[in-house]
DNA sequence: CTGGGGAGGGGGCCC
DNA sequence: CGGGCCCCCTCCCCA
């Protein structure tokens, strides 16, 4: 089961974060039917079982390369700029890379020789540079400076999917499922009826309402601490194991948390990397 | 300074 | 197609 979240692994601080600020601004809906702290009808504890003898061997998201080296291909920026893509609007920045970019949609075809070129828009690798550059065209038709919520017709020869934009940000998606999910997190429809934080989905909105009910469903099998929040749980866990997730490439000391790992690194402890 | 908890955000997958 | 859920990630704060 890829989970293409491998794919993120910018280590930069961009983040939108819709603080209290920016929702009083937001013309959020409470919906009349609102999900009130409802407890999670599935399993919590059952659903979460620690791993305490399971140190580094996570399946997929083992060392989702907390350390840039596993960084398949390094190469010269002449190499990944075949076309001015300084005129795409979301790349300036580079703060989201396209997260949408051809993630899933062009899985590594068996019998792709060796993928050397990798672009910087979608990640997609190529065997070729020619490929590369065939590929990167559709990234420069795909970019239209509207932003808006509209379709774009490509051409069909280089990519047979329409481009959904957001009318909010630069973002653009290649389905308008994606889109709507998208521009949720602008409009931020799901309100609390306590403090009235509004959030994106409405299971954000129930975990926020557990902070306010206390509710903590996640209990830990192994110090029976209970969290809110799954992903809170499972970071606890790695507290519990004795070989975290998180591996300093340079002394193998391991960290329960990328954040954690970062800041080992900006300590000194690899003056290289 | 480090480790950990709390809270929240995003995209993808499944039903 | 939409809701629910999953997983991952990040930031903030505190001990």
């Amino acid at each position: 089961m890829p989970r293409s979240f491998l794919v993120k692994k910018y280590f930069s601080s961009k983040k939108p974060h819709y603080r209290e600020s920016q929702l009083d601004s937001q013309t959020a809906v409470v919906p009349e039917s609102f999900p009130r702290a409802e407890l999670p009808t599935r399993d919590n504890s059952s659903a979460l079982t620690c791993h305490p003898g399971s140190p580094i061997s996570t399946p997929m998201d083992a060392l989702p390369a907390p350390l840039s080296p596993i960084t398949p291909v390094s190469l010269p920026p002449s190499l990944l700029h075949p076309l001015d893509l300084s005129s795409s609007p979301s790349s300036s920045s580079s703060s989201e890379e396209e997260e949408d970019g051809g993630r899933t949609s062009d899985p590594p075809s068996p019998d792709a020789v060796q993928h050397i070129y990798y672009c910087l828009h979608c990640s997609k690798s190529y065997g070729s540079l020619s490929a590369l550059s065939h590929h990167q065209v559709t990234h420069h038709q795909l970019s239209p400076p509207v932003p808006t919520l509209q379709t774009t017709s490509v051409t069909p020869e280089v990519s047979a999917r329409p481009a959904f934009h957001c009318k909010h940000c630069p973002k653009e998606y290649t389905s308008l499922g994606a889109l709507k999910m998208h521009i949720r997190s602008h409009t931020l429809p799901c309100v609390c009826p306590t403090c009235g934080k509004a959030f994106s989905r409405p299971w954000l909105l129930r975990g926020h309402i557990r902070t306010h009910t206390g509710e903590r469903p996640f209990a830990c099998q192994h110090c029976n601490r209970a969290f809110a929040d799954r992903s809170n749980l499972r970071a606890h866990l790695q507290t519990h194991s004795e070989v975290k997730k998180y591996q300093c490439g340079s002394c193998s000391r391991t960290f329960s948390r990328m954040s954690l790992l970062h800041k080992h690194n900006a300590s000194g402890c690899c003056p290289g990397s």
